[in-house]
DNA sequence: ATAATTCCTCTAGCGACTAGAGGTTCAAGA
DNA sequence: TCTTGAACCTCTAGTCGCTAGAGGAATTAT
């Protein structure tokens, strides 16, 4: 049995996440002592792995919640909201570019040398100078 | 003069947004109606249409407000803040590209088949599969 | 004059935590 | 066995950047 310290040693989740957790009905301790400490099993800790990995991939609390409530033998939704994220993500990406393009004008919009003409802060208010929306 | 909702119209930024700008000191109305109705200027819509085009691109209301407080004739820290960002932004990428490799392993491990052996589930939850650190 | 629309302030909620107060229990050493 | 100190407990409130709603006042159009 662990502590929920030592729960949180072994899974790099803050002691006050996992009592977080607890509070959204995301995961139990398996027991409490006498004087009312949470204890957890190998299986709790395996668990809270799980959530953790899956937190660190981007995943929300809710389609974690979704991931850890359904039938093992049932992986078309899991298969299903794995796909779903990456396609999340991909659009992410994507979305990244298009800022990682502009801001790169802007910042050229500057050569930072002094005595410099420079309009940096009209190339940041400025969408027209922009080829895409947002 | 603009009222509110028409700067909201012109700025694509929502009425009670521009109201929590104010609140929070980024923004302010130039006048006021006798009956306490806000008033902008021209200068005010572009104010606006200027955070509205950085926090599009990802900058905090902070890096914000430190961007509008700038002498424009300063230069030097406007640059750094965008390359800043720009920086930050690079990073983010590198990051989701790498949850997005791990996440086409993770639906790989399930070809979706009926009746097949799917380990989809413990791909999710085991860290040990990732060659890289999170 | 009336009706429709916009506006006002204020409070509370979202997700996913994090921080702190004030008090209790546990484990290890003397 | 006692004592210390670390770890634990519950509870409330704060973070960021909004968003929603209540309940009422002002403006605009007909």
């Amino acid at each position: 049995m662990y502590s929920i310290g030592e729960l949180s040693r072994a899974t790099g989740v803050k002691v006050p996440t996992i009592r977080y957790y607890e509070g959204i009905g995301l995961i139990e301790a398996d027991e409490r002592t006498e004087g009312n400490q949470r204890r957890y099993s190998r299986a709790g800790l395996d668990r809270l792995g799980f959530i953790r990995h899956a937190r660190d991939l981007g995943l929300s609390l809710d389609a974690i919640r979704a991931l850890v409530a359904l039938d093992p033998a049932n992986h078309h939704e899991t298969h299903d909201i794995a796909e779903t994220h990456l396609s999340d993500i991909r659009a992410r990406i994507g979305r990244l570019r298009r800022l990682e393009a502009e801001l790169m004008r802007i910042v050229e919009a500057c050569d930072g040398g002094p005595g410099h003409d420079c309009n940096i802060l009209e190339a940041f208010g400025d969408h027209r100078q922009c080829d895409h929306e947002h």
